[in-house]
DNA sequence: ATATCATATGACTCGCTGGTCACATGACTG
DNA sequence: CAGTCATGTGACCAGCGAGTCATATGATAT
């Protein structure tokens, strides 16, 4: 769910931007698919070169090094999903909370399924919180999704729609971080699958949010 | 949550055992910490005898390889949670479904607080899901919480105490998984705090678990 | 004194890593 | 033709990894 902002501290240099987009893309599908396979640290960039079919020179004419290209890539996908989740936040006004969360639900749920890599890449990144790229990660100004979820709850609160007696820093911790797990536990265990199973799926996700678990009273 | 079977798949080898207790303490120490600094794959036998005061050579009169000192690890771990767990497994029957979930959190994060790099490694562990570690580790028979949660899941729905309209695995999948959530919020969130604030924080969390997050009608 | 045995050791192999650099290629200029 | 400039290249470097092995130590038994 987390909104990059386009942060320039860091970028391909401008020979990159030269080269024919054909190659260019062949580079980042390269390197995005070893990040979809591996974590940061294990990560190689013999192996990129060696799928883009470039020499190893060449890549550090274009990324000053294996973060460079690393934050590159989180600029693409952020802002591959900011396309998804445009339309939602530019009415959220007209929604309400629990109505708004599902709509997110639905386009994180979409976004990972039509850029399987990049979801794959922003999950190994969330798992990997105390690493040394986590960090510069966060130092590149990335909003976090927990920030967003607050002034969501906040919002919700008061309006009257979310109890008021919840730990809004960590519900919103929580909401964000189950995102991720709904969409993992879909996108696993319905490959074949049409939109109707997904609405219902986040449906019932998003009821439970809001009555719980308990059985109705009989 | 997952409680370990003893499994004797890999093991020391018998010189290990014949060790003198405090070396043996040294190295599952130096260990420990190895393992819960870096994931499996980053973690370094070097450092470990290193740490351990031990020559490399030695270590391998020990184990067999990293992947073997590493599910010993995870079987003193996994002992060592059982000692939590045991009391309220072994009452089981007495409790609602609520009441049993709430102790399970609780003793996961009294578990958590007297274990940390036990708790750091599992964690490690549930985050690196795909990689061929973890593969290993299902492999050695370890129950996962999830399966756990089914059951505890079917049982409470049979009883009419949880609606009975969820899809038991998903939800199963969830608790697990906020339940290493909560832990690790609440040890982030709360360095100087008594088992009053702890009581507290889970006690709110399992009333959102049960009645969700809405404002209950004016 | 000698043989046997469990244990201890660290230099070594081999493979892979991120990153560098001297040089090659080829297009465009005067 | 020579000069210049952007781009391409892969051998190379230093470092670190897991795992091996010939050798050393020292205790016990004979």
């Amino acid at each position: 769910m987390t909104v990059w902002s386009l942060s320039f501290l860091t970028m391909p240099t401008e020979t990159f931007f030269n080269l024919p987009a054909e190659k260019r893309d062949m580079i980042c599908q390269a390197a995005i698919a070893e990040f979809a396979a591996h974590s940061f640290e294990q990560a190689s960039i013999n192996r990129i070169v060696a799928n883009a079919g470039i020499a190893k020179g060449s890549f550090y004419q274009y990324f000053a090094n294996k973060e460079d290209i690393f934050l590159y890539l989180l600029q693409l996908s952020g802002q591959a999903k900011l396309a998804y989740l445009e339309p939602i936040l530019r009415n959220s006004g007209e929604y309400d909370f629990f109505a708004l969360l599902r709509d997110l639900y639905v386009s994180g749920i979409q976004f990972a399924e039509k850029h399987p890599e990049y979801a794959e890449i922003g999950k190994k990144l969330m798992k990997s919180k105390g690493t040394p790229i986590y960090a510069a990660v966060m130092n590149a100004s990335m909003p976090t999704a927990d920030e967003f979820f607050v002034l969501l709850l906040e919002n919700a609160i008061r309006r009257k729609e979310v109890r008021a007696d919840i730990d809004v820093a960590m519900f919103a911790h929580l909401i964000a971080a189950m995102n991720a797990l709904v969409i993992e536990y879909y996108c696993e265990h319905s490959a074949s699958t049409h939109d109707g199973t997904m609405l219902a799926t986040v449906e019932r996700f998003i009821d439970f949010l809001k009555y719980g678990l308990a059985a109705p009273a009989a």
